[in-house]
DNA sequence: GACATTTATTTCGCATGCGAACTATCTACA
DNA sequence: TGTAGATAGTTCGCATGCGAAATAAATGTC
């Protein structure tokens, strides 16, 4: 076939989309790769550093903090129960409500996260200055609110 | 809480990530939504662009041109002939491979995903002129050869 | 106080896509 | 020719995260 990319010379407004989607993976992919031995996923990272800032948290904000909705929460929050990287207590105020607590394993696991990060970060500014930075971020943040879920309209 | 983003001013090399996953998901689950009533979802309109460039492509070119390893491209395949989308031909030169062919309904699931990607790109563009998105697109492309595949290093 | 509504979380079935291991076929080389 | 190695796909188990529906507890209303 000798012309692999065939796609990427695909009509200009087909390209954010994909470029998006395979950026987004090759990412995903990467971190799952580094942070191999520390058994920790990128998903998982996320809300290590959430609790970082807020130990304690309860699962649905810490769903929002992530942008996820509640089944993307309560799996993560299982799955990483199960690896003992944070504990759920239940809210002594709230029957419904679970209340997510780092365990020493999750302080570890959450330190090496931020050194792994700072290394993808590295990565993901090389070669632009701040101000192309800081366009890619305000792009990626406007998609927010342009493609926003459920009634937010 | 009254705070559901604290995440957002968590410190600047953490966000880039963060924001690109979120990016993703968004636009991911706003392309499902819109093309609920044709039953394609983004991953498998992506395949449709593909053969709509080059029918009867074979499934590993096809899985490169979409970033997608042996095991993605399979069940993605696997998937959309199930839904009638695609047809699988045995290659008549090589008895491993196999080509992929529209079907008449995979034609007409690609005419509305070209429509359906028309609006999405007037979102992913609009507010940032044509220099931006282009610095973005850049962005987004230097994403591949800073986290490669496998040997690729 | 009882009942309707809202809210927090779980469960289910699904699509996506990875790495590792496997199968089948083809190619090259001795 | 015969066998070692490369190549095309598949399968398995997993993590991720969605929408829809269920569960359970809190809140508001009459």
């Amino acid at each position: 076939m000798s012309d692999p990319d065939f796609w990427m010379s695909a009509r200009r407004e087909h390209r954010l989309v994909f470029l998006l989607n395979v950026a987004h993976r090759r990412l995903q992919r990467w971190i799952a790769a580094q942070t191999q031995q520390s058994g920790v996923t990128a998903a998982q990272s996320g809300l290590l550093f959430v609790l970082g800032q807020r130990d304690g948290v309860l699962m649905g904000e810490a769903g929002a903090a992530l942008d996820l909705g509640p089944p993307g929460i309560s799996g993560l929050v299982d799955r990483m129960t199960a690896a003992n990287l944070i504990k759920r207590r239940a809210d002594p105020d709230d029957g419904r409500a679970w209340r997510l607590w780092l365990t020493p394993a999750g302080r570890a696991a959450l330190a090496q996260s931020k050194a792994g990060l700072a290394e993808v970060n590295a990565r993901l500014t090389a070669g632009f200055s701040e101000a192309e930075i800081d366009v890619v971020a305000r792009w990626l943040t406007s998609l927010q609110s342009k493609f926003p879920k459920g009634e937010d309209e």
